[in-house]
DNA sequence: AAACGGTTTAACCATATGGTAAAATTTTAA
DNA sequence: TTAAAATTTTACCATATGGTTAAACCGTTT
């Protein structure tokens, strides 16, 4: 009971994710939810009391799960370079098993933007700061890492990782009119991500 | 009459279009889109059919507008340098003006892929490949850009510009916490994507 | 002015949707 | 074993939605 409780709360979670991140809030059907799960729309309604509820849950564990992909930049005893390399390799294979969650993502947080900031509540910048200045403060003043570049580098950082996957079916059309193959152009996506962005930092030594 | 016609016709498309970025597909109610035009629904199924040729006449006509924006890339008479730091520029002021915009192109392509093929279908892949190799023959050999970079390349210098504004809920959400004001890193941002681009690029030169 | 063609409206319709009530069934505790 | 508690199902409801029909309106032509 108590393990078949789960069973069917994990299958019906695990069924209203994938079709939330397929179809988006307003694309999603409990009917095809409750199919999914092999159950009926009254017993998604007994365990998450509605649409709303059901979609909230699912989308705070995903986004969690996203935002932990990010902790290891902060934690890890690596040089910068090594820590750029580092999260382009955990992002892009965390994007290759779930590719349409980051549009996913984006796209609900802009329908709703209050949701990013319950995600974030428990986020210690002040502490981030510090960790990563203590960790690169040389660097930092090498390269003229300040306040005012340190968001546009990080942004840079993970607009190259995620808009590939974000724009996927912009760029395979296009790829596949220039005779280019999309999953090629992902593996040496890594390599050549971690080159031009430490190549761009670099280059701001004077 | 035709003038009138014209007016009716004009004022549900820009109804359409403001309705369809906000809303999405699946989002946008036909009535809400009759009630912002100033007319009702039987009117609007009058001059477009159903919801689905509505939407595409919309989509088709913005995801052109987009387009067009690249173009100047491949016909101006600019060092590479100029051409990366007049992309930023010109993606940037429109993206200002529509940030809603890349996110809704960027989600209806990816829920119905085909709508990009039909978007694209006109355009003349090889000879663009022909002008830039042409403009560009001697910097692409000296900074080793080939047919292989060349699309590792394009699509990070479009994703820094892009992605600020898709993912825009979430970076002010961060930077809320961090202090720092996305207008502001939006003004920076054109100057700073050209050199981080452009320094990137220069470094691959041996 | 009457007929005509395009335009606009009001009133509908069928269906889909999120959600609920209450009965039936199963599980747990006594 | 039996009563209670939890779970699952059947049958429903109210509302919203995309879409249609038929009549009214209005400017133009004859």
């Amino acid at each position: 009971m108590t393990e078949l409780e789960k069973q069917t709360e994990e299958k019906i979670f695990e069924a209203a994710t994938d079709v939330f991140i397929e179809k988006g809030m307003d694309g999603a059907r409990m009917q095809e939810i409750a199919d999914r799960a092999g159950i009926n729309k009254a017993l998604l309604h007994y365990y998450y009391r509605s649409k709303e509820k059901l979609f909230d849950a699912v989308f705070t564990i995903i986004a969690k799960q996203m935002l932990k992909r990010f902790a290891p930049v902060f934690d890890e005893n690596l040089t910068l370079e090594e820590k750029i390399r580092f999260y382009y390799q955990q992002q892009t294979d965390f994007m290759k098993r779930s590719p349409r969650l980051p549009l996913f993502i984006l796209n609900e947080v802009s329908r709703n933007p209050q949701r990013v900031k319950n995600v974030l509540k428990h986020l210690d910048h002040t502490n981030l700061l510090k960790i990563l200045e203590e960790q690169h403060g040389d660097e930092f003043a090498r390269y003229k890492i300040n306040r005012e570049t340190l968001p546009q580098i990080m942004t840079s950082i993970a607009a190259m990782s995620i808009f590939p996957f974000v724009a996927k079916p912009i760029i395979e059309a296009i790829f596949e009119k220039f005779g280019t193959n999309f999953n090629e152009y992902i593996e040496r996506r890594v390599d050549f991500a971690t080159a031009f962005t430490y190549n761009a930092i670099k280059s701001r030594e004077k």
